[in-house]
DNA sequence: TAGTGCTTGTGATATGTTTCACGTGGCAAT
DNA sequence: ATTGCCACGTGAAACATATCACAAGCACTA
């Protein structure tokens, strides 16, 4: 029902479907009907020949020598990403992060939510969050296969992280949004994402260390540094 | 001073390392002395080779017919990814998730620390977390080029996240980690990168809408569906 | 209806990354 | 010493992804 997948797309590919999504959504609000894929790509930091071949990869959605219609193209991007769907989520693990998630409008502005959290910690259970009531860990399997939950967070330490992991498998999570700083392991059918601010700091910190060495090898003069905005 | 860089190295490599490297740290603890391209494969997720390519980008840390000593390794780690360096970061938003970043141990076990913090509400303003006290906007600039701050996280809502990005890089900001669902637009020589919780999400919900496409094709029996775990 | 200008969709090409396969060096034991 | 085994480091092959460049198609005009 959701177009012609010619061809795999690339996984990156998809992460950037999720962009331009937003992108449309936010040029729908602006009242924008229609859009060219190099509007689009200087939106989203891609180039034109991306955002078509990336569009390409699930169907033709554009016309020749017009463009895009903005609001035609969103629905279709809304199909292929299966938001919509509206998929429920469980949180595990309330601390300092689990409560930003809970809190975090993103999740419910893009059509999901959070519809069940859990915590080890007694002191926490019981209290609300967001119309949410903090569930003991006993309570995982029992909640998730009731209410039929595919898609879980996971913002628990990194020591317990793989212990949840199984605990939330085998309650039937299909889809695993990770947190902790650790490998997870899971079995072939479970999708697994992971959020690592170690990784991504630690990134930063390797390019900046790379250009502060440049810098330092050109020492003086500002010379021809490129100030100028990519894209 | 760290190694000698044969070729580029490319992103994933280096995320990667990332994990060598807090495995390693794992390892050291444990007590473990020697690790082979193979075992630290099946700690990562990754394969033999691509470990062995991956630290070959860098040097060569091994010795032929026995591994890598846990704790060189994680030496040389640390040098090539500029820990140690302890760069200072400065924190631009502190709602739910701006005060779970700066609560967060993680940043400061991995030698990265939060040492400023600004917000735009003026309730917010004075108030102190983790013995950071959150500055008003108006002292970004003044207070980053005065402590030469050079890595920035960006937790502030989407609207005004290019505006706050552009103050950040006029203060001489290098390195900006973003949380904000954006596109951010920076000079050449600042260096981005992004955790966007939507595309993550939205990434898992293609996926499951794919593989339970799947499911339905075969639906019926459980056939032949895979449980092992991978690699 | 034919012509012009514009933008998509897509083969072909170039680039980049991962995997393979094996030469090389190192350790241990005989 | 010599033999046997092991695991790294790396050229070359396979694979994946991104870019280029253009034919095909649409809108509009005359």
């Amino acid at each position: 029902m959701s177009g012609s997948p010619r061809g795999k797309a690339p996984q990156m590919a998809i992460r950037r479907l999720s962009m331009y999504y937003r992108t449309l959504a936010a040029l729908q609000e602006q009242g924008v009907e229609s859009v060219s894929s190099e509007h689009l790509s200087a939106l989203t930091g891609s180039t034109a020949a991306q955002v078509r071949r990336d569009l390409a990869y699930f169907g033709s959605f554009g016309r020749r020598g017009v463009g895009y219609e903005v609001h035609s193209l969103h629905a279709h991007m809304q199909d292929i990403l299966g938001i919509g769907e509206g998929w429920p989520m469980a949180l595990v693990g309330v601390g300092n992060l689990g409560s930003a998630l809970l809190a975090y409008d993103g999740f419910p502005r893009q059509g999901f939510r959070i519809v069940e959290a859990f915590d080890s910690d007694p002191r926490r259970v019981g209290t609300v969050i967001r119309d949410v009531v903090i569930k003991p860990m006993d309570q995982v399997e029992e909640t998730i296969q009731g209410r039929q939950i595919v898609m879980a967070l996971l913002a628990v330490p990194a020591k317990a992280a793989q212990a949840v992991t199984e605990q939330l498998v085998a309650a039937g999570v299909r889809c695993l949004l990770n947190f902790a700083p650790v490998t997870l392991r899971v079995p072939s059918h479970v999708h697994l994402a992971s959020v690592d601010l170690s990784i991504e700091v630690e990134y930063l910190s390797y390019v900046l260390r790379e250009s502060v060495a440049e810098d330092e090898a050109s020492t003086g003069a500002c010379s021809d540094v490129t100030t100028v905005v990519p894209g």
